[in-house]
DNA sequence: TCTGGGGTCCTAGGACCC
DNA sequence: TCTGGGGTCCTAGGACCC
């Protein structure tokens, strides 16, 4: 809706404006970046592979490009399964195949795809006052003061062929005034894809799009929603919101209007974050405690390292068991106050573990939660301690002296090592800006 | 699908406090 | 002594996303 002339003088109610969100979303980004340092594989099948190693079979699909999915080939699919529809070009390749029936396989390269990701968020940042992003290849723009509607596709055209020219991957873009149906339009047109969703237009768009199309909509909830004889965004838009909140509680309430079209969620950065873990799998079920305790002091200390370089105190340690044939467990326990300690999220994790040292298990995790990271001004944090006045049983245990004077139940804190402002001021962003190339 | 890794948010029950 | 209601925190699990 355009509105009448503004006075000066006087601000619309921010809540009431219409927005003009985009969505950018990279197609097939690992299987991109991995043809961005190896043009030979341009126009033919990629499969990127989790936990993959050249010449093995295990992992998972973490990527296929669009040639692989052709095969049958899908993400988070076994590799070995994915082998089965698609077979590795070998340098002595079978015979019996063509060329056209195989396919490139290679392993996962974090570092490699973080820092074509960073090329691709400075444009992003370039084109929008507001940027939230993701994942590693996912944003949300608000252009709202970059474009108006009657022009919005030429943006999105130029912020798609900016990405491809000066990073030379490709993405889809999606337009609308909810970040919703942005979302649903970026995915609409894929690969390449730009889809213009008009503020008028979101219901028409969404109606005919089946209910799990729609985000947040898994496997789950499409059955049910479908025992329940809705089908489509417009079979959920229709029906009466009643019953889908005493089924799915607040989620069943934002599924109706995101249906209808209605999300009022504002873009906004995204904050900072709520957990670290790290994470492993067994080739196969172990049951002798000695290898997972072992497994689990690597990841215990592989999270400690991460949560100390990013800066942040956890106050909460957990564990995560997979027993065939795939129950997750997760045990955990918090402490009094917040904490920087290897050696304390170690034995916690192993204390947790205890649990499960007799069962077969076929994964394994640790985690830190309940984060608190430094800010700029430690003095703020120095005040509401004082500022309480009574009472000391909200202890921080983050080092120095005054930790001494107080019978600490949990945590020792371990001396200076425990504080973080060694590291220095950290700034807003976070480390994954600061890849060190290939 | 014979199951990889790293996250987020929600729910529900119990403990505990007032 | 029994019963009440509200609020918050903790823990475990589930669904979902990329």
């Amino acid at each position: 809706m355009s509105d009448g002339p503004v006075l000066p003088g006087v601000e619309t109610d921010d809540d009431e404006e219409e927005r003009i969100v985009c969505h950018v979303d990279a197609d097939c980004f690992y299987a991109s970046c991995e043809r961005l340092r190896e043009p030979e594989l341009r126009d033919e099948p990629v499969v990127v592979g989790m936990g993959y190693e050249p010449g093995k079979t295990v992992g998972a699909v973490a990527t296929a490009s669009y040639e692989a999915r052709e095969f049958g080939v899908e993400s988070a699919q076994a590799i070995s399964s994915a082998l089965e529809r698609l077979p590795r070009r070998a340098a002595d390749h079978d015979p019996e195949l063509t060329r056209e029936e195989t396919g490139f396989y290679r392993p996962v390269d974090m570092d490699y795809y973080e820092s074509v990701a960073a090329e691709v968020r400075e444009i992003l940042h370039d084109c929008a006052d507001v940027v939230r992003e993701v994942s590693i290849d996912e944003a949300y723009l608000d252009v709202t003061e970059r474009t108006a509607w009657e022009v919005a596709d030429g943006f999105a055209r130029h912020v798609r062929d900016r990405i491809r020219r000066e990073v030379g991957v490709t993405v889809s873009v999606g337009v609308a005034p909810t970040m919703s149906a942005a979302k649903i339009a970026s995915d609409f047109d894929k690969p390449d894809g730009l889809t213009v969703v008009e503020p008028g237009d979101v219901q028409a768009f969404l109606a005919p799009l089946e209910v799990d199309l729609l985000h947040g909509v898994g496997p789950v909830t499409a059955r049910e929603l479908r025992e329940m004889g809705l089908e489509t965004a417009r079979d959920v838009a229709a029906a009466d919101p009643e019953p889908l909140v005493e089924r799915f509680g607040e989620r069943g309430r934002d599924l109706y209007d995101r249906a209808r079209g209605d999300d009022d969620r504002r873009v906004e950065p995204k904050g900072d974050p709520k957990s670290f873990s790290r994470e492993s799998a067994f080739a196969d079920p172990v049951e002798k405690p000695e290898p997972k305790y072992e497994q689990v002091e690597t990841l215990a200390a592989a999270v400690a390292d991460r949560a100390r370089r990013e800066g942040a105190l956890y106050r909460t340690i957990g564990v995560k068991a997979v027993t065939p044939p795939y129950d997750v467990n997760t045990r955990e326990q918090s402490l009094s106050g917040p904490v920087d300690d290897p050696d304390l999220v170690e034995r916690i994790a192993r204390d947790l573990f205890t649990e499960f040292e007799d069962e077969a298990v076929r994964k394994l995790g640790v985690r830190v939660a309940n984060l608190e990271f430094a800010t700029a001004d430690q003095a703020s944090l120095d005040s509401w301690e004082g500022a309480g006045g009574e009472s000391g049983d909200e202890q921080r245990a983050d080092g120095g002296e005054s930790a001494a004077d107080e019978p600490e139940p949990d945590p020792e804190p371990e001396s200076e090592s425990t504080t973080h402002s060694q590291h220095g001021p950290t700034e807003g962003q976070s480390s994954l800006t600061d890849f060190s190339g290939p």
